[in-house]
DNA sequence: TTGTTTCGACGAAGGTCTTCGTATAGCATT
DNA sequence: AATGCTATACGAAGACCTTCGTCGAAACAA
């Protein structure tokens, strides 16, 4: 059965939003991808990754002489995770003060909101 | 010219929500509150008092013997930086997916999506 | 073949977080 | 005054996070 992952670390979030966005990626390439907004080393990569690894947050593929590594949970899945989280921690687990204190505190586009009140009418259609 | 706070972390949360919950507390007042649900020792209590007094996070009044803590921020305040912290780190600064995902990662009483609905109206009606 | 580049492994430093033990001072009761 | 209870202060341990330097091996080029 599948062992809880752990949360995700910063450094290891943003190495995951590069692995979701560009598919299964070399160190070479997650470096040059996070390097774009703010430098970081080889090395520093390389070990964020084995230690990821380690955890299972990734998979790694070593094939070639420069491993592969993809993402083992999808963005939903460790999304939700995150928001969970946040949600018992800061909220009491009350996911309407979250999600209002979300609204009020970033003006989302019409587009956004319209988005949201769609998935609020299949929530109300649902209580069956 | 307030100095921006620094993001509380965990233990810290648990303690600014005991102290949003009942006021100015005491150490031992905030210790028995937090031992309720799990243990942790009086001067462990302490010292993450004594640490968030000198990030800013609490403010300490050393008019009594027993010290009394008080939160320098709101909930509102500050759960709307963890919120926005959360969403830039993991959503990439959208707050529709993560309003959507908090909403379908914790199913949500009739009564807290019409507050939702109501905060939606407002929203809408604002784009003047 | 010999030197150069690129790779993964490993260890360690420096920082933060959380916990607790110990020391010390105030205060009350005897 | 002496004892005991409760308070704060301080230091340090152990875990984790992030970063990087160094090493040896593999691939490649001259």
């Amino acid at each position: 059965m599948s062992p809880l992952l752990p949360r995700p670390t910063n450094a290891e979030l943003a190495i995951l939003r590069v692995l979701w966005e560009e598919g299964s990626s070399t160190v070479r390439q997650v470096q040059e991808a996070l390097g774009r907004s703010q430098p970081i080393g080889y090395t520093t990569a390389l070990k964020l990754l084995q230690i990821m690894t380690e955890k299972g947050l990734v998979v790694r593929d070593e094939a070639q002489r420069a491993h592969l590594y993809r993402p083992r949970l999808s963005p939903d899945e460790t999304q939700g995770q995150l928001v969970s989280d946040l949600m018992e921690r800061a909220f009491g687990g009350s996911a309407s003060k979250l999600v209002l204190r979300a609204l009020s505190s970033k003006p989302a586009s019409p587009d956004e909101l319209s988005e949201v009140r769609k998935l609020l009418d299949e929530l109300a259609g649902e209580k069956s």
